[in-house]
DNA sequence: TTGCTTGTTGGACGTTCGTACAACAAGTGC
DNA sequence: GCACTTGTTGTACGAACGTCCAACAAGCAA
């Protein structure tokens, strides 16, 4: 008679990734105040112990799903842009496009931001995860607006100022959706764009 | 011989007052996960029952102390909208200015935002309060606009560029003051703000 | 001075938290 | 089939949490 196994034995990284996962779903479902070991756990179908086997503490786990959350968002915005082909500005446009729509602009990603923010003052490590991503943000923005002819000189400003407004307006399009639609944020951001570029010309 | 009283009975509103400058205080010492009852009545030098009398929770108290923090940042605004004098656009500017510059540009103001945003998604009346407040941002902006000239039918629009840009530029400058600083901010919020008023014209 | 109102205290209570660890069992190699 | 490794469990523990409330005392009215 074959009973039930009492847990199947996981590979360490798909472990880890099932308890991240987890911690996105908890965050999404009750926001930072609602993230626990113990309620991770729960939500991952594991023992409150695992989760200390395999992350230092929650913080350490909100931080691996902000990063594992984040790569989704980048490999939804790369998956648009390759849909978009080669011209430049419809790059730009898919970039934007992309930004203001499910998976990336929803309340349930928000919650994870927000968590993630919220250790970046007390972590420095965290504050350094931080700075490398909005980084990286910035240099993709900058490569697909001096693709649209932006001159060097100006690609540092315009990055800056474009992450921003599209940060911005995803922000609050996710704390208060009936404000605006996703569809005026777009047509706003992409009018930013146009003097962004027709500036540098 | 006059004992010193064992404490002393202040008038209610000066104490919830208290209560939340406290508040305000953990948040920009400890941020969002160093919150709790206690904490704030040891901050204010009080007992820890005393915040259940004034407060339902410390949602609420963290909602109040959002609706004060925010209060003081208007102010810090209004003051210098009168400093910059009747000039329209130097009104703006002024607007600008303010906006990345202490008080209102502060890390420890930060946290408490991030606090407030956590609970817009699971109470529905922090969240009226949030677009509330917002609405308030982007119609002040809204006038300051209209008086440079940008006409009635962009009005929408303009303010919903321009509080998005302020701020976007105003969490990544908080969050990681190296990235940029706040004179660039306000250079390209200023340019911003060129773009929109000469589009009206 | 006396009595009343009520802001305030401080601790009890049950709950939940993170951590630690001994015991267990699944999977692997021999 | 056996021993070994180690992923996993479940619980125990102390600390900290929010809530509650009886007792206390400051300040006011009479």
């Amino acid at each position: 008679m074959s009973a039930k196994p009492a847990f199947t034995r996981a590979e360490p990284d798909a472990r880890r990734l099932s308890l991240i996962e987890a911690c996105a779903r908890v965050l999404a479902r009750d926001g930072v105040a609602g993230v626990s070991v113990r309620a991770i756990a729960l939500e991952a179908g594991v023992s409150p112990g695992l989760v200390g086997h395999y992350f230092a503490g929650v913080d350490a786990l909100v931080a691996e799903t902000y990063a594992h959350v984040e790569a989704q968002v980048s490999a939804a915005i790369d998956a648009a842009l390759a849909l978009a082909g080669p011209d430049p500005r419809a790059r730009l446009d898919a970039y934007v496009t992309a930004s203001f729509r499910p998976p990336v602009a929803s309340g349930e990603l928000l919650a994870t931001w927000i968590a993630f923010w919220s250790l970046v003052r007390s972590r420095p490590d965290i504050a350094r995860q931080h700075d490398e991503q909005y980084a990286f943000f910035r240099a993709r923005l900058a490569g697909l607006l001096g693709d649209c002819g932006v001159p060097q000189a100006q690609l540092r400003y315009a990055a800056i100022t474009l992450t921003a407004l599209i940060d911005g307006l995803w922000l609050e399009l996710c704390l208060s959706p009936q404000a605006f639609s996703a569809a005026e944020a777009i047509e706003i951001a992409q009018a930013a764009l146009d003097t962004v570029i027709s500036k540098g010309r």
